[in-house]
DNA sequence: TAGTGGTCTAGACCACGGG
DNA sequence: CCGTGGTCTAGACCACTAG
């Protein structure tokens, strides 16, 4: 278990404070100086706690004015694009058919072409990724072998981000998305239960490690009845 | 014109460094200690240039071994899903034909849930975005008349961040985006030259102001032919 | 014009990566 | 072990909001 970093502790304590007081949407919280003295740590440490709070979409800051409660809004079956953390931690009673895996030498180009000039042997995993029964998502993931060494069936029915993270202890660290709309295939649409020439969001990842490199590259095409999916845009951006 | 911070400069800087290097994903950037030299600021203020561009993926840091560079993979013909910049600055060549536009006491049901117990009075602009006269987005837009008092067809016509930000002086600070996919209605499938039934992409934006009020709820309805968007996201992120 | 957040400094010490 | 980034402090001064 990884031990909290000072600014990361008042940051949960912040949240435990929004929480526990009921705070809604545009409520305000106590002033710097208040959090400072209450914390019993350095100025700078409470701005990091709520740097982190505002990128995650919690808090918001008017300069002369105070801080202010960011409520998510109703978020209620929205998957987030921001997390990492996969699907698991966001929709509910998830499970997986593993509908094949395979052990490439190299992958295809449209995968090859992130690789760059690793090695290139790798997974090829397909799970068609059910909730409560109904099929919302069906994946296709290729990962490096150099990274992820070793993928069973009995992995791959269960969280993939989990495996890695405390099974490989590999720490995903950002994530690139593309993302596009499409018909569906008569294949693609059997696997859904929908039907072909059906609306589909792909989703197309990449995945970085700690090391900066991409170790995972993945195609998810959703089930357009049962997804929806929002993103929170912090300010500063650009 | 705003004056920049430090900060911000420092952030400029940089990006001008890695252009004028041709730096490449994976390249390394100089050593805190050397930009603190280079720049004769303090080493705070070069962490929060750097955070700044951590969150625009422009850059990513590893403790104990550098600053890499993280370049944007090929975003050719992609959207940005960070930016609260409009379309106008990503796409090229966009025209909007007008729809309409409406003055309502208050808006539908949809939006007003939103706004909460705000006055009500409110613009509905309706329009059609083109780029390269191909219809790319339908977009259904609601603007609280407290905010943006005065809205006219040949405001419509251009770029209403532009007209907000620089001809009303508001301040965009973040946004929340709601997804799905649906398929297209006859009256939307002809407006985007596309058959009924056909897939959609539907992005349900709020806009919130400095204040941290929502004062603009859209619907953009995208032509799924010629609309790709990518996301990147960045580290410490929930 | 008082109050609150924002920027910036100088420097100490910690934690991780890689030879 | 050395070099690099990460955390944290204490405090000065700036900039914006709101009554």
């Amino acid at each position: 278990m990884r031990i909290l970093k000072k600014y990361q502790l008042v940051a949960d304590n912040i949240r435990e404070y929004i929480k526990d007081n009921e705070l809604k949407r545009g409520d305000k919280l106590p002033k710097i100086k208040d959090l400072v003295d209450s914390f019993n740590v350095s100025k700078a440490t409470i701005l990091q706690a709520l740097s982190l709070l505002a990128k995650q979409g919690t808090v918001y800051k008017i300069q002369g004015s105070g801080i202010f409660v960011r409520q998510p809004a109703d978020l209620h079956g929205y998957m987030s694009l921001l997390t990492n953390r996969g699907i698991s931690g966001i929709v509910k009673n998830v499970t997986s058919d593993v509908l094949s895996i395979d052990e490439l030498d190299e992958p295809p180009e449209k995968v090859k072409k992130y690789f760059e000039d690793e090695e290139l042997a790798c997974y090829r995993l397909r799970r068609l990724r059910k909730t409560n029964g109904k099929p919302f998502v069906l994946e296709e993931s290729y990962f490096l072998k150099k990274y992820v060494p070793f993928l069973s069936k009995e992995i791959a029915q269960g969280s993939m981000f989990k495996y890695i993270s405390e099974g490989l202890n590999e720490e995903i660290r950002f994530s690139d998305k593309f993302m596009w709309v499409e018909k569906l295939s008569e294949n693609e649409a059997n696997k859904l239960e929908l039907k072909p020439g059906d609306p589909a969001l792909v989703v197309n990842d990449l995945y970085y490690l700690g090391n900066g490199k991409i170790f995972d590259v993945s195609f998810l095409t959703y089930n357009y009845q049962n997804s929806k999916f929002f993103d929170q845009s912090s300010d500063e951006i650009i």
